[in-house]
This record gives structure tokens, C-alpha cells and sequence, in this order.
DNA sequence: CAAGATTGATAACTCAATCTTC
DNA sequence: GAAGATTGAGTTATCAATCTTG
């Protein structure tokens, strides 16, 4: 951790075997879990993502920005997103209340029902295609690993912003 | 390996949790890095692997569909995408020698320049973000665990195809 | 003027034709 | 007719305005 300042060597080429390996694989696994979704359920994965987050919300509502924050996503993509998703009848919005500005996105009935039956398959698909793949050595290594790299990538972001 | 017939039990929550805590951290980093390329060397994730593929290949050149077969494209993405590289100078097509239908992608040297150039950041944004937030332990761990997966995807895509 | 959110223009991706050569 | 590759139409993503309210 003192070692900030100091240039460091370049990564050696089993290390950009491990890099490449591991960003193509899991690429590879969203891409297919992203493909079972659809066939399967009819939703992409940014509509799955969208009916999760409202699903574990109170009141199955929330702020468009803090939905937009929860899942990382721009709040442009989101608000182009919802716009296709309230067509669909699985989102609505209500302007809100405490906050002229805002706006609040609402779990249509339909996009619950949706949702409640995409979940079955996804998570079948999930644990065929990671989780039983897996030891449990493996799946805890995957954990701890993602943890890590996420506090990183947490830290880093913080650090290239206070640069500025 | 014996129970495959079986259904099995639904993710337990911790099992879930560890997922969507990998595939969501995956992504960010993913995203981060993709951002890093585009800033600092106005390249695309796409773009860098096209060019990473046709730095390493034989002549610097490759049929399209070889190149769309490494990258994991479909190919009509790979065509749309070379006509734009091949605008902005990156890349050019032959037409293939050996077979008439073909076309052979050539590395173009402004794409050869570009693609060194991005190189260096782009490998220390690797090491930064992914190689250094590790453990030497971790990092093996994250190869086998890549591995794993991968062959587990494989596999699956071919038990699915022979069940059509 | 800053923050919340939407809009519009442009770029990129996907899927189903299409065209050419084997 | 099948394989290699491209094209076009429709969908989704991104970036820079824009509009409205705090």
C-alpha cells in the first residue's frame, strides 16, 4: 500500500493468460445466461436487472437516479430503457411526490408477474451454469475474489477522483 | 457427473449472493476498463480486440470469419464493425487468393501504430485494476476457476446441441 | 447555477435477407 | 445447395444538449 508512486513492471504473460481467460469466460457465461433469459423468459438482461431492483424495493418503487445508481447503469440508458419497458406495460412512472424534479419508477402487476416467472428458469440457469459448475472451494474462492476486486475498484475510483 | 437426470435444489441466498457479487464486480471492472481504453487511446473494447487478434496473427492478416471465430462474433457484428475500422484507417480488406468468396482483414499500419500505442496504458490498467488487486493465490485461483467455467460452458453447448 | 430527468442525434448490435463463389 | 461474407431494417446504447425545479 506504499508502493503507490512507484511505476511497476508490466505483466507477465501468464498473468495476461489469467486476465484474458478470466474476462473471456465470464463474458462468455453472461452472454449465454443473457441468451436462456431471453428464449426462455422473453426479457433481456437490462429488463432483468431493472425487475430485480424494483422487486427488493419498498413498495416495488423507487427514484429513477437511485435506480439508475443500483445498477450501474448511465441515467440516459435508463430513462431511454424505462421508456421501452412502460410500452411494454411492465413499468410505470409517477412524478414525485417529495421532489418536483423527480420521478419515481413503480413495478407494473404485469411486469411483476413477468419477473416472478422469469426467476425460476434464470436461477436454474444460474446454478447449471456457475454454481454447480463449481466446488465449494471454488465458489468461495469466486467470492472472496470479487469481493476483493471489487473494494479495488471501489478505492480506485475514489483515488482518480480526488486527482482531479 | 451420475446426476444429471435429477433436478436439484434452487441457489441457497449465499450461493446467490456470490453470484450476482461476481458477475456484477466482473462488470464494472469490464466497464472500467473499457472506459480507460476509449480515453486514452480513442479505442474500443471491440476495436482493441480486433486489432490484438490481427497483431498476433501470421502476416498480420486473417479470413473474417477465423477472426470472427477467435473474437467470439457473429459475423455480420464483425462486418458492420471492420467497415467502420476500415474508414478510420485500422484495418483494410483483400480479397482472399485461395478462395474467391473470402476476404482477408489486414492490419493497416495506422492500425498497427494505434494498437501499440494503446498497449502500454491499456496493459497497466490490467495490472492496476485486476493483476495488483490480487493475491498471488487469488490469481491462480481466478485461472482455475476460469477454467472450470469454461469447460463446463463447453460442454453444455454441446449436450444441448445433441439434444436437437 | 446545480441536480433530476428526458430527449435527439449518432453509433453499435442483432437478425433476417441477399449476393457471390465453391 | 451450402459456405463466406455483406447489407438493410429494426433495436439498443451513448453522448451531448435540453428542460424543469431546487
Amino acid at each position: 500500500v506504499t508502493d503507490v508512486q512507484r511505476p511497476r513492471r508490466s505483466p507477465t504473460s501468464a498473468e495476461l493468460w489469467t486476465w484474458r481467460e478470466f474476462i473471456e469466460t465470464v463474458e462468455a457465461l453472461s452472454w449465454r445466461l443473457a441468451s436462456r433469459l431471453q428464449s426462455e423468459s422473453s426479457l433481456s438482461q437490462g429488463d432483468y436487472q431493472v425487475l430485480l431492483a424494483l422487486s427488493e424495493a419498498d413498495g416495488h418503487r423507487m427514484r429513477s437516479s437511485e435506480l439508475a445508481a443500483v445498477i450501474g447503469w448511465e441515467r440516459s440508458r435508463l430513462s431511454h430503457h424505462l421508456g421501452r419497458m412502460e410500452k411494454r406495460g411492465l413499468v410505470s412512472r409517477d412524478p414525485c411526490a417529495a421532489d418536483g424534479r423527480g420521478a419515481e419508477v413503480v413495478l407494473a402487476a404485469h411486469g411483476s408477474d413477468c419477473f416472478r416467472r422469469a426467476t425460476i428458469p434464470h436461477l436454474r440457469a444460474v446454478r447449471e451454469l456457475f454454481i454447480d459448475a463449481l466446488t465449494p472451494e471454488q465458489l468461495a474462492a469466486a467470492d472472496d475474489i470479487a469481493g476483493t476486486l471489487r473494494r479495488h475498484l471501489d478505492q480506485s475510483r475514489e483515488s482518480t477522483r480526488s486527482l482531479r
